[in-house]
DNA sequence: GTCTATACTGAGATAGAC
DNA sequence: GTCTATCTCAGTATAGAC
């Protein structure tokens, strides 16, 4: 065991090394997303990216595999914003159980008010099962499942039946990624449509999940929750095996 | 007024001739689609299309743009065989809503069958506003329109609340892009997990259909109505106006 | 109008020197 | 860790045969 953990502790030594002295890996990075916000992410080269970081093209693929890592990078740094900025919100003060579904879906929207373009290239791998970019495969899981996990945290321990409380978040986190779909369209100023349509949904799902605790909703809700685990839509955030990618 | 008709109709002419003369389209959209199936769609290049149809490169792109426009162009395919095999299945025999439903859905997948890879590319531009190919922007709001018609076809008449009948084919239209997201991720044997799943969704929208008619529902269903319409998504099947696209 | 042959451009990615 | 030089290859452009 020593061996295993001196060598771990090598690398996280590394991690810390590398993360320290190389601003480099930020400055690629914060270069790259501002291209990309300017000119989108196709029209943006990589010689770009590392033309605006001051480093050769070499440098830029030292600290990323390619593009679509920068994408990625960007994106885990919302996730992780998006986990803070809905902790701290609820922290200060009561809040209902709209208020607080309110809370963690329009954090998102608000921390990616910018990127709209951008995340057109993070959805272009949703139905690619192998692909390390796909929204359902295996290679996202962990940034999916902090994602849920968000979500849960704003649920929170209200009082509901209890079949539909262990499937909300994920419910919550689809839902989620369609509103991110229809925020990806929205043109109006400020997407103030998006918002407008979480409002609505949120009030109507706060409405349809009182009227689920009536009797006559039982047979209705356990068929909703026994579908969603027979899908293996839950409680595995993700589905089955994915098939090898056939790409490069 | 005469200028005008002659040109058309020589245009007309003109199609007819392409149509007959070159089998050349059909043999590399066949061909291109049987690479696509065997290798995956980003595994074959347009060089390798133009091999398998025995033509050189410049032809393919002659019959089209891109690869891109191969895949488009069999997914039209698809739609109308969807069209047509419903349409067919509907008119022999009675069938009970619930039924119609099924078939509408099962019918889009038998089809759809060995191509789980290559709607990997037809997605791919899904969140892309002004791609030629984003599913839900306007370049492929014909097909969107024509595949929303399927459904309508098979909720027919059935007697249901106005207000639901109106957004319901759109409604079932993009539940089966979700299903479509499914099963292209379903590696089951058979994809039988999409077609339980499809079972299992049909049956349960059967039911809430069913208690919606009660009066204690009647707000609920008011409001998500309303909501889908401030939303956009209904009667436009299709979002705002699409910004231009970045890409080349 | 339909198609071939071929050469060019540009972008992602890599190898190996320093 | 970083740079320079280079590779690969999709897509394009073009000139011309039929």
């Amino acid at each position: 065991m020593g061996d295993g953990c001196a060598y771990t502790l090598n690398m996280f030594k590394q991690e810390i090394a590398r993360g320290r002295s190389s601003e480099t890996r930020a400055s690629i990075l914060g270069g790259a997303i501002g291209l990309f916000r300017e000119r989108g992410f196709d029209a943006t080269t990589m010689r770009d990216v590392a033309d605006a970081a001051e480093v050769a093209i070499g440098a830029a693929y030292y600290y990323f595999p390619g593009k679509e890592a920068i994408v990625q990078a960007y994106y885990d740094d919302v996730q992780r914003q998006h986990a803070v900025r809905v902790a701290s919100a609820l922290g200060e003060g009561r809040h209902d159980f709209e208020e607080r579904l309110r809370i963690a879906f329009h954090a998102k929207f608000e921390i990616l008010a910018q990127d709209r373009k951008i995340l057109g290239a993070l959805f272009r791998y949703t139905a690619d099962p192998g692909h390390p970019l796909s929204a359902f495969g295996p290679a996202t899981r962990a940034t999916r499942e902090a994602s849920i996990q968000v979500f849960a945290v704003a649920v929170g321990k209200e009082k509901l039946p209890e079949d539909i409380a262990e499937v909300l978040p994920t419910a919550l986190w689809a839902l989620h990624m369609c509103v991110l779909l229809y925020f990806i369209y929205d043109d109006s100023i400020g997407q103030t449509r998006t918002h407008k349509l979480i409002d609505g949904v949120i009030r109507m799902i706060a409405r349809a999940l009182s009227l689920a605790r009536l009797p006559i909703m039982k047979p209705l809700r356990g068929s909703l929750v026994s579908l969603m685990r027979e899908a293996g839509l839950y409680p595995k955030s993700n589905f089955r095996s994915a098939s090898t990618h056939e790409e490069v």
